[in-house]
DNA sequence: ATACTTATTAAGTTGACACTTAATTAAGTG
DNA sequence: CACTTAATTAAGTGTCAACTTAATAAGTAT
């Protein structure tokens, strides 16, 4: 699931969808028409980015309305915070310094 | 710069790669044993990952040691940030539950 | 200098995916 | 029911990037 989250973002033009809707939730038509490309192009990327749960649809009659999802943006923070973890990575970092020394202590035979 | 790191945590390859060197900076030969793929592969994916400044290179001789670079998440973990803030959201939530209701309000003219 | 190790750069191939236009679905309106 | 609006699905095309093997670079040792 993260990694449809992820694959979701990688393209600049959803990122720039994503933009567009985190201000309040806009039709795919709206959408469009901030863009140059085709309406079936950015229905497209809306289906890519519903799929990876980074955004909702609300039908009202013959339109839908797309609006970011938090959970799904959650997930992703969640995702690079694992990366990012300070305190685990000092943890890492502290060990690596330990192996280095011993390295060095060894190639002293 | 975000577009770049972005980019690299895309390929699920790289970010397999982001995870064996988060434990310890790894050589680039001994990273690409985890892997099916060729050494030139990997090479090129690091490479990817350094121009986005989410690994550094420590050289020692013929070796090059791989490890993350914090500061680089740090940026991404900003980024996913911006579209998650929870505040910013709420009120944006809040205008648009205020509009709707306004044009519920506006059809019963 | 020659050889060995580690890793990269070069060049070329293949598959994915972001577009396009055309056709289709779905909901509302005369 | 025909017609309009809003949006999607279908089908096909071109570009990009992740891989491959071959060649090159840079460091160390014999």
């Amino acid at each position: 699931m993260i990694d449809t989250a992820i694959h979701a973002i990688t393209e600049p033009r959803r990122r720039d969808i994503l933009h567009l809707i985190r201000d309040g939730e806009l039709t795919s038509s709206a959408i469009a028409s901030h863009f140059d490309i085709s309406a079936p192009a950015i229905s497209q990327h809306l289906k890519v980015l519903e799929a990876a749960g980074l955004v909702v649809v609300r039908r009202a009659g013959t339109k839908r309305f797309y609006g970011i999802r938090r959970e799904g943006f959650a997930e992703l923070k969640q995702y690079i915070e694992s990366f990012w973890d300070d305190s685990l990575l000092r943890l890492k970092e502290a060990a690596e310094e330990e192996e280095r020394r011993k390295h060095e202590s060894e190639s002293n035979d």
